[in-house]
DNA sequence: AAAAATCGG
DNA sequence: GGGTCCGATTTTT
C-alpha cells in the first residue's frame, strides 16, 4: 500500500524503533508529531503486543551490540585487506553499469483510498482509511494528517481522529481499476511488471525508440471533460488534474484544509515546465521523451480511472522505485541517465528510502554512523567484513546506483502460504479444524498456480504475539489439502504435546508449502512423461482436458464448503452439523481426485493396450526411471511401479531398495509389494507377503521402543515415544474417509474426532474395523490405511518414518548390516565426499533422510534397505 | 533443513 | 470494551 511505502512516517516504526522526521507540520486540521506518538502510547502501553516490541527491540539490540563487538575486534590490517578487496568489486560493478535503459515506476496514489473517495462522493473532503477496526491497509492524505496510517490498527486510528471514516475494503473492484490500469501500461511496455494492485515497473526503452518518428496524433489525446471532473476548466491541463488531487496535494495537506485551495496554481512544479505538453482546445499532444511518455502514462491513468499516479523515471528499478516517491502524489520525477546524475541523486539519499533497507538494516546500520548512500559507501570495507557476502553486495550496488536494468520475467515462486489472524483459540479441536481449513485454502491456491511441494511449514502465533513456525520436509511432493494436513497436523500436534499440560493459546496460524520442484526436475519429469508418451501420442491432449474438466468438477464444491470457514462457525456459535457432511463429501471428492494427469494418462495408457493384452499375463517391461526390468502382473501394476519411481525421492530410495538392488526380477516383482506407493490392485499378492513386512516393521519399531524410549519416558511429558505408535492409526484415513465421516451417525464428525480420536487412541494398539477391500497397510508402522488414495497413503508413510523410526533404526542396524558401503562416508560419483546424516532430532523435527535425489544418492538407501529385510 | 527475522505492501 | 496484518524471502542456526 501506498502509505507503508512513505517509510519514514511508518506507524510501526514510530512505535519503538523511532525513526526519520516527520515533517508534518501542525495545519489547521491535523495533529504534529508529539501529540501523535503520545495517543499512539497511550493506546499501546501494556498491551500483549506491547510487550512483544519491546521483546523484538531488545533482540535487535542485542544484535546491534553483537555486531558491535565484531566491529572492535577488526584490526586495521584486516580492514585494509577488506578495502582492497571491495574496490576490486566496486570497479567490476562500475564497468558494468548500465544506462540505456529507461526503467519507470507507477505507482497510484493512496489507491484503495482513493477508489472509494472516487466512488462515493461523502468520502471527499474527509479523513477516511481502508480496512477493519484491527488493521488498516491505507488511508486518504487527509486521514495522514493525524497520523492514520497503513499497518496502523483501526481503534487507535479512530483515537487520532475521531472523525476518521474505516471503509471496509472492496478488493474487487480494486483489482477491476488495477486492471484498467494496466491496459493502459500494456501500450509502452507489453512486458511490464505489476508488482501489486497499484504499483508497477515498466521498461520504456523499446517503446521511446520508436516514439522518436511517430506523428503527432500517435501522441494525441483528448480530454475528456466527465462530470467526476466538473471543476475542470479547459485550456489549462493544471486546472483538469486538480479536482481529484486538491483534496491530496501534499501543499494543501500541509498548510491548509483543502477546501479553501485556491485553483489554479500549478501543484506539481516539475510536472509544467517548459516543454509543456500542447494544450489545443479539448486535446492534448505529448512530446517524445521519457518525462513525457510518462506523463502521458499518468494522463491516460486519471483520464480513465479518475485517480492519480506518481511515477519514476530511472536507468534501473531501485532508482525509479525510489523517484517514484519523490513527487508523490500525483508527481513525477526522473533521474537522467548519466552517472553524475544518479550521483547527485543519491549522495544524500538516506538509505531507508531504498527499498529493501527496513527498519532493522536501518537502525543497525544507524548503529555504524550510515544514515545517507554517502556514508554508505564510505563504509563499504567494514560493511564486508560485518555483513554476510548477500548483504554487503546489495549495500554496495545502492551505494553506486545501481539496480536492475531489466524486469525479470518473474522469476519462479520459492513458496506459498496462508495464514490468518483470529480472536484465542485454545482448544486443540478447533485449532486442527483451523489448521485443516487453512491447508484447504492452500490446496487451492496451489492449485491455482499447478504448484506442488515438499516442505510444509507451521506458523503460530500465541496471544503474546511470540511466533513459531515448524517445518517439516517430506521426499515426494504433495499438493492436496489431504496431504498437508496430513503433515500439518503432525507438526501441530507436537506443538500441542510440548506445550501440555498447558493448551497453546493461539491468535495466529498458518501453513505454508515450499522446496518446489526446480526446472531441472521438472524437466526430468516431462521428458519421462515424454518417453511414455511416444507410445501413444495422441493421449497427451486427451490427458490434459480430463483433468482439467475433473478439476472444474470437484473444485467447485470444496470451494463453496469452504467458504463457511471455520472463523464463521464460531461466530455464529453453530457447531458442526449437517454443513459438515457437506464438507467431507467436498474433501473426499477432492482426494479422489488426486489423479495427476500422469495417472490419467496411464489410465488411457490401460484402455489403449487392454486391447492387446489380458491384464492377467505376466509380462516384462523396463521402467523408465529406475531402468530395471519390471516382471509385473499387469500394466496397471508396471505403472504403479513407474509412477512410485516418479513420485519423488523415497521412491528413489525405495525403487534402488526394491527395484535397483542386486535383486533378480521376480523377487523385484515380490518386494514391489512392500512398497509404500504399489498399487491397489496388487493387494493379493501383497497378501501373500504381508507375513514378510509385518515381522520386519514390528521388529522396527519394538527395536526403537526398549532401547530408545524407556517406560518412564511414557508420563504425560514424554510424548515422543508415543507418536511413533499413535500417529499412524490416525493419520489420513480417519480424517477423510468418507464413509466414516459421512455414515457417522453422530453430528459431530471430522476434525473433531481427529483430534479427540486419536489422542484416546495414543497408547493403544490400533483396532482394525471394517476391512475394506482398499486397505494399505504401512510397512512403517505396519498399521493399515484406511485410505484409498495412494499419495495420501505415501504421505502417511512419509510421516511414520519422519517420527524417528529410521533414524533410531539406522543408529542400531547400520552396524549390523556390515556391508562395505557403510561407512561414515560415502563418494558420490563426483568424487565429493558426503556426511552421513546421524544427527540427533528431537522429534516433530526430522530430517529426512531422503533429501535430494541428487546431493545424496546413497546414504538413504541402506538405511531403508536394512530396515526392510 | 529448520527456525527466526526481515521486508514491503 | 477489547481489539495490532499477510505473504514472501532472506538470514541465522
Amino acid at each position: 500500500m501506498d502509505s507503508t511505502k512513505e517509510k519514514n512516517g511508518n506507524y510501526k516504526d514510530d512505535l519503538l524503533l523511532r525513526v526519520g522526521l516527520n515533517d508534518n507540520k501542525a495545519g489547521m486540521e491535523g495533529l504534529d508529531k508529539e501529540k501523535i506518538n503520545k495517543i499512539i502510547m497511550e493506546a499501546t502501553k501494556g498491551s500483549r503486543f506491547y510487550g512483544n516490541e519491546l521483546k523484538k527491540e531488545k533482540q535487535v539490540n542485542q544484535r546491534i551490540e553483537n555486531m558491535m563487538q565484531q566491529k572492535a575486534q577488526i584490526t586495521s590490517q584486516q580492514l585494509r585487506k577488506a578495502q582492497l578487496q571491495v574496490d576490486r568489486f566496486a570497479m567490476e560493478l562500475e564497468q558494468s553499469r548500465d544506462l540505456s535503459n529507461t526503467i519507470v515506476h507507477i505507482d497510484m496514489d493512496a489507491f484503495y483510498a482513493a477508489v472509494e473517495m472516487r466512488d462515493n462522493p461523502e468520502l471527499k473532503d474527509k479523513p477516511i482509511a481502508v480496512g477493519s477496526m484491527s488493521m488498516l491497509s491505507t488511508s486518504n492524505y487527509y486521514a495522514r494528517r493525524f497520523g492514520v496510517r497503513a499497518a496502523m490498527p483501526g481503534f487507535i486510528a479512530k483515537r487520532l481522529c475521531p472523525q476518521l471514516i474505516i471503509v471496509p475494503p472492496n478488493f474487487d473492484k480494486y483489482r477491476a481499476v488495477s486492471t484498467e490500469v494496466k491496459e493502459i501500461l500494456a501500450d509502452y511496455d507489453p512486458n511490464f511488471m505489476a508488482m501489486s494492485l497499484d504499483e508497477a515497473y515498466l521498461n520504456i526503452t523499446q517503446h521511446l525508440q520508436e516514439r522518436q518518428n511517430w506523428p503527432e496524433d500517435k501522441r494525441k489525446y483528448f480530454i475528456k471533460t466527465g462530470n467526476s471532473l466538473e471543476n475542470e476548466k479547459p485550456g489549462k491541463e493544471a486546472h483538469k488534474l486538480s479536482e481529484h488531487e486538491r483534496s491530496t496535494s501534499p501543499l494543501l495537506f500541509d498548510d491548509s484544509p483543502p477546501d479553501l485551495h485556491p485553483q489554479g496554481i500549478p501543484l506539481q512544479v516539475n510536472f509544467e515546465e517548459q516543454n509543456n505538453p500542447q494544450i489545443l482546445q479539448n486535446s492534448i499532444v505529448f512530446g517524445t521523451s521519457a518525462e513525457e511518455v510518462v506523463k502521458e502514462i499518468r494522463f491516460r491513468i486519471e483520464q480513465k480511472t479518475t485517480l492519480t499516479a506518481s511515477a519514476g523515471i530511472a536507468p534501473n528499478t531501485m532508482l525509479a522505485k525510489v523517484c517514484s516517491d519523490k513527487n508523490k502524489p500525483n508527481g513525477q520525477y526522473q533521474i537522467l541517465p548519466n552517472r553524475q546524475a544518479v550521483m547527485d541523486f543519491i549522495k544524500n539519499l538516506p538509505i531507508r528510502k531504498v527499498s529493501g533497507i527496513g527498519k532493522v538494516t536501518e537502525k543497525m546500520l544507524k548503529a555504524l554512523g550510515i544514515i545517507t548512500c554517502t556514508e554508505l559507501y564510505q563504509q563499504r570495507a567494514l560493511l564486508s567484513l560485518l555483513f554476510s557476502e548477500t548483504s554487503w553486495h546489495h549495500f554496495l550496488h545502492i551505494s553506486l546506483g545501481l539496480g536492475s536494468t531489466h524486469l525479470a520475467r518473474d522469476g519462479e515462486r520459492k513458496s506459498m502460504s496462508v495464514e490468518r489472524t483470529f480472536s484465542e483459540v485454545s482448544k486443540p479441536e478447533e485449532q486442527y479444524s483451523l489448521c485443516q481449513e487453512l491447508c484447504s485454502e492452500l490446496a487451492q491456491d496451489l492449485q491455482k498456480e499447478g504448484l506442488k511441494g515438499r516442505t510444509i511449514t507451521i506458523k503460530l502465533k500465541n496471544v503474546n504475539f511470540e511466533v513459531k513456525t515448524r517445518a517439516s520436509t517430506v521426499s515426494s511432493v504433495v499438493s492436496t489439502a489431504e496431504e498437508i494436513f496430513a503433515i500439518a497436523k503432525e507438526l501441530l500436534r507436537t506443538e500441542i504435546d510440548a506445550e501440555f499440560p498447558h493448551p497453546l493459546r493461539l491468535r495466529l496460524m498458518g501453513i505454508r508449502l515450499s522446496s518446489f520442484p526446480n526446472e531441472e526436475d521438472k524437466k526430468q519429469q516431462r521428458s519421462i512423461i515424454g518417453f511414455l508418451q511416444a507410445g501413444n501420442q495422441t493421449l497427451s491432449a486427451a490427458g490434459y482436458i480430463l483433468e482439467k474438466t475433473d478439476k472444474d468438477q470437484f473444485l467447485k464444491p470444496l470451494e463453496i464448503s469452504h467458504k463457511k470457514s471455520f472463523f464463521d462457525k464460531k461466530r455464529s456459535e453453530r457447531k458442526w452439523s449437517h454443513q459438515d457432511t457437506f464438507k467431507c463429501e467436498a474433501v473426499d471428492k477432492q482426494s479422489l481426485r488426486t489423479s495427476h494427469s500422469f495417472q490419467v494418462l496411464k489410465k488411457k495408457m490401460n484402455e489403449n493396450s487392454e486391447t492387446s493384452e489380458n491384464s492377467n499375463n505376466s509380462q516384462i517391461f523396463t521402467c523408465p526411471i529406475c531402468f530395471r526390468e519390471q516382471r509385473s502382473i499387469s500394466l496397471e501394476a508396471f505403472n504403479k511401479h513407474v509412477d512410485a519411481c516418479l513420485d519423488g525421492s523415497l521412491i528413489s530410495e525405495n525403487s534402488s531398495v526394491f527395484s535397483c538392488s542386486h535383486a533378480s526380477s521376480t523377487e523385484i516383482s515380490k518386494k514391489e509389494n512392500v512398497h509404500p506407493s504399489f498399487s491397489l490392485h496388487e493387494k493379493q499378492d501383497y497378501e501373500t507377503h504381508q507375513k514378510n513386512s509385518e515381522i520386519s516393521s514390528v521388529d522396527c519399531v519394538e527395536l526403537v521402543e526398549t532401547e530408545d524410549n524407556p517406560p518412564e519416558a511414557e508420563s504425560v511429558g514424554g510424548l515422543s515415544e508415543k507418536h511413533s505408535k499413535e500417529e499412524c492409526p490416525s493419520l489420513p484415513s480417519r480424517s477423510f474417509n468418507i464413509a466414516e465421516c459421512c455414515h457417522n451417525s453422530s453430528s459431530t464428525v471430522s476434525l473433531e474426532d481427529t483430534g479427540s480420536l486419536s489422542q484416546q487412541e495414543s497408547s493403544q494398539p490400533y483396532l482394525h474395523e471394517v476391512i475394506t477391500d482398499q486397505a494399505l497397510v504401512c510397512p512403517v508402522c505396519n498399521l493399515e490405511q484406511k485410505t484409498s488414495d495412494l499419495t495420501l497413503f505415501n504421505v502417511h508413510v512419509d510421516v511414520c518414518l519422519n517420527k524417528g523410526i529410521i533414524q533410531e533404526l539406522r543408529k542400531d542396524k547400520v552396524n549390523l548390516a556390515n556391508q562395505p558401503r557403510e561407512s561414515t562416508q560415502s563418494t558420490d560419483n563426483s568424487g565429493r565426499v558426503q556426511k552421513t546424516a546421524t544427527k540427533p532430532k528431537r522429534p516433530g523435527s526430522m530430517t529426512k533422510y531422503s533429501a535430494s535425489k541428487k546431493t545424496k544418492p546413497n546414504n538413504p538407501r541402506h538405511t531403508l534397505d536394512v530396515f526392510f529385510k
